[in-house]
DNA sequence: GTGTGCGATGTAACCGATTACAGAATTTTG
DNA sequence: CAAAATTCTGTAATCGGTTACATCGCACAC
């Protein structure tokens, strides 16, 4: 038995389509009688509007699109449930898409979209995607998140992460370390990119030689490439992780090579994942408040979505800076647990 | 501009409707000439077909949703990563619809699916929504994952949150340990109740007297409550929580007081989220394959919709049970953290 | 009693795709 | 070379809603 449709309902009630459709969508007035006549009919036959068709004579759709090049680790789901947020006090949907390694992928994501959401936010953080958005989705409305300056222009949001690296480097030489090892990020990576720039800008500045190793902002890449720096004699006393996961791999291989942190190596990671703070020692990171930056971004989007259907509205182009703050906790010699755990953890 | 439509495209390369949708779904023979036009006149408008309306006409949305209660935490991300895995592998898009406190809102979250997905998955561990599923979505496949005993009969995959908690139990009582204190979940949540239930059925089977405190599933409830154990002068020397997060709050909270774990208390977990490995000490819990759950858990409504399909498929109403392992680590006695590091994150 | 105004209702045209079916063009066959 | 078979192509119906517009009925004023 199929599902019951509109017309299902309006034979039922004895009454047009548009009628039923009127009191269903409570626009347009009808009568009582009419009103009582139509949720009868609902009721009886179990009659539930099917969104899609909805969709397609309003052309609204009520969800937006996430796109994003995965979903692990607590960064993303923690933006997603910013987002989340944010949509439902809007009345949206959410279709999270996820796993695009590359821009080609990211672009037939995008594509998809068509039809199915009312606007996308677009994280790709991997080259050359920026312009994708907007000329694939046509005229939907977009937000990037791309983490490259060349969003410039578009509306989107980008996290200052030179600053945030070189606020870092600089916390730990006012400590009096003096040789601090970067693990980077993935190579494809423009946010990696940029925070090693901002490492390399700091120590050289400083007068000190940079040191980089690979990493893949993953704790096991983190947890590798310490223990192989440690295998090797090397002996930094402080590292700087391109992310707080790869630093958690860091603090782990200290340990296991029975390294002090963070009286021999202080270590510092990046995002200020909500794990960050319940490690020991806590690490020290630069904090971007994730949900919070997840649900403005939503907020933004919808701004755009219904400046797209306002023609004499002013275009929203603005490049929005996120700057990440530091937050010293114990693994930079930061104060100790207790005090890093009340009020600020959830 | 509007978008250009399929029609646009027939018009500009001289050609029907039905000509270029043949081109792009690929379904239907054209001769190379005609895919040449088409092909051009789709780069030229920049066309990029409509999914909704497509939808519409097949009645397919390659579309799954996902209905959740929260998206807190490290369960449901790991949950929505495996089930992105899947889904993604199987073609369809995921529409996640989260923080349904109660069951009328998680009713109305449901119904607005219709038309906008091919199938649902309903995770909603509170009372009595079992039935909602499939009352309301009609025709959907649903596949349910609510934690309760009375999915029996439809779909569903379940937790044996009983077996694990007994096993907790018993793997304390096994290291000596007498004072075993429960610190609970949320008084709604079927699967809080059945764990509590199975520490009560294993205390008391041991002849011990159950203590339970109250908990909300997070790091704060399970820090707070802790605390408040403490000051209160009760001295437990092992506490099972109702869940991870609030195990790690209680590691905490001990670590404040100066209380010693595993020597002194020791702490045992539900779930084995990510972060559970990584917390020092590490944490004992019982492992629940969130990520690989979520992945089969998307198979199977899959399979549930192709059965949708096909009128002569036999139902499947199994009631699938996930039974958790425990996972023993530092908390509760278990070996140093190198070991539980190598091989088992990651 | 007829004309006006107004709110309630119904008809039918959309929205943008797919696809059954019919008709045209081409190739194969006798 | 004509007939038959085959392949392409185009027209129009359809999916399930919304909504512009026409129509209807009724109350009111003249």
């Amino acid at each position: 038995m199929k599902p019951a449709t509109i017309r299902d309902v309006a034979e039922r009630a004895r009454v047009s389509v548009a009628s039923v459709s009127r009191v269903l969508t409570g626009a347009g007035a009808v009568t009582e009688p009419t009103r009582l006549k139509v949720l009868e009919a609902v009721e009886a036959l179990a009659y539930v509007p099917h969104s899609g068709a909805r969709s397609l004579s309003t052309s609204r759709t009520d969800t937006v699109g996430v796109i994003l090049p995965d979903l692990f680790g607590e960064f993303f789901s923690e933006l997603i449930r910013g987002m989340d947020v944010a949509a439902r006090a809007n009345g949206l949907h959410l279709i999270v898409s996820s796993s695009h390694d590359d821009a080609s992928d990211a672009a037939a994501a995008i594509r998809s979209m068509r039809g199915r959401v009312d606007g996308l936010i677009v994280l790709s953080p991997h080259l050359d995607s920026a312009n994708l958005a907007h000329s694939l989705a046509g005229r939907l409305p977009v937000l990037l998140m791309n983490g490259g300056a060349n969003d410039a222009g578009r509306p989107s949001m980008v996290v200052d992460n030179v600053g945030g690296a070189v606020a870092a480097v600089e916390h730990l030489l006012g400590q009096g370390r003096e040789r601090i090892i970067h693990i980077g990020g993935p190579s494809g990576n423009l946010e990696a990119r940029e925070r090693q720039a901002g490492y390399v800008q700091a120590m050289t500045a400083a007068g000190r030689d940079p040191v980089i190793v690979g990493g893949e902002f993953t704790q096991a890449s983190g947890h590798d490439a310490t223990a192989l720096l440690l295998a090797e004699g090397v002996r930094p006393d402080a590292i700087f992780a391109a992310n707080d996961m790869t630093a958690i791999g860091a603090l782990l291989a200290l340990q296991d090579a029975g390294v002090r942190c963070p009286e021999d190596v202080a270590v510092v990671g990046f995002d200020d994942v909500p794990i960050a703070a319940l490690v020991r020692p806590a690490l020290t990171t630069l904090r971007i408040e994730i949900a919070e930056t997840g649900r403005r971004a939503m907020d933004r989007l919808v701004a755009l979505i219904a400046a797209s259907n306002d023609p004499q509205a002013t275009p929203d182009a603005a490049c929005e800076i996120i700057r990440p703050q530091l937050v010293v906790r114990q693994s930079s010699g930061g104060p100790q647990s207790s005090i890093a755990f009340n009020g600020e953890t959830q």
